[in-house]
DNA sequence: CCGCATCCGGTAAGATACTG
DNA sequence: CAGTATCTTACCGGATGCGG
């Protein structure tokens, strides 16, 4: 099934499914780095697709995070260069946070796994139950993001 | 609980990007129940994409885990209902795990960070440091399982 | 008010040894 | 081989406080 030599193999490739190739370093490992730690993937939810540019904005948004938490994440997602502060004022201080390029392109994450959800939660999230596809809950901007990826 | 219908907001729609609609619950905080865990996304990887299916190859797989954490983890993905146990004996005991259909319908979330990593992080994973895009790093039935949500 | 920092109790994760 | 038991450590959740 693989004939790339390029790529380092540890393993049997026989034992492989899906993949066509193995990578030098596992990148869902790598991604999941500052994207996998707890409310993560809810901010940049708030952030990129609920507008929710501000802090105390983002805290009522998530009942349960507490002040201490989100400040870490945010320093956090902003290391990992997935925000950034788009404005910051004083008197009265405000601080807004928008997503950069490299998190707007991390928005496919949260849809697929919005589809997933939808598929696997419809009782939950839809009146009529009905199971919804990604192009009937993001807008062409989205699923152009998606796209890109194909 | 909430009686809301679909289209039904909190708040004002102006304010969303991205989203066609709002859901009741959002999918993905409640998709990230047992997915959002730590080690959880990266068992998922190696049991439904490197085919590590017994306890001590996943353990070795990831390193850093310990037993401990590991048995938590696949208890906690069995519950959700993402994996299962394909085989149990005993003398030797053997304890084979695969994914569910849920586990499978949950790969087009890993191949997304896999698509996005693969785009940051090309550097680091490809020789040529060109990105790729999914068809080039997954196989038919893998780009099948994403349509599936298109 | 808003954006944090501090302190503290609880829970989850790490290290190691051990058992059916 | 596939996990537990036990202990220690790191992180999270909740309340409160403080500077701008």
């Amino acid at each position: 099934v693989v004939e790339v030599t390029e790529f380092q193999s540890t393993h049997n490739d026989s034992e492989l499914a899906y993949l066509k190739l193995r990578f030098a370093e596992c990148p869902i490992k790598t991604t999941l780095g500052a994207l996998g730690k707890k409310w993560a993937m809810l901010i940049l939810r708030d952030i990129g697709i609920y507008k929710k540019e501000r802090f105390n904005r983002l805290l009522k948004s998530n009942p349960g995070i507490t002040p201490r938490v989100l400040a870490t994440r945010l320093k956090e997602l902003e290391t990992a260069g997935l925000i950034q502060t788009v404005e910051k004022r004083r008197s009265p201080m405000v601080v807004r946070w928008g997503l950069t390029q490299k998190g707007i392109d991390a928005i496919p994450i949260l849809m697929m796994v919005a589809a997933f959800g939808s598929k696997y939660e419809a009782e939950k999230l839809f009146v009529d139950k009905r199971p919804r596809k990604l192009h009937e809950l993001f807008n062409r901007d989205a699923m152009d993001l998606v796209r890109q990826f194909l």
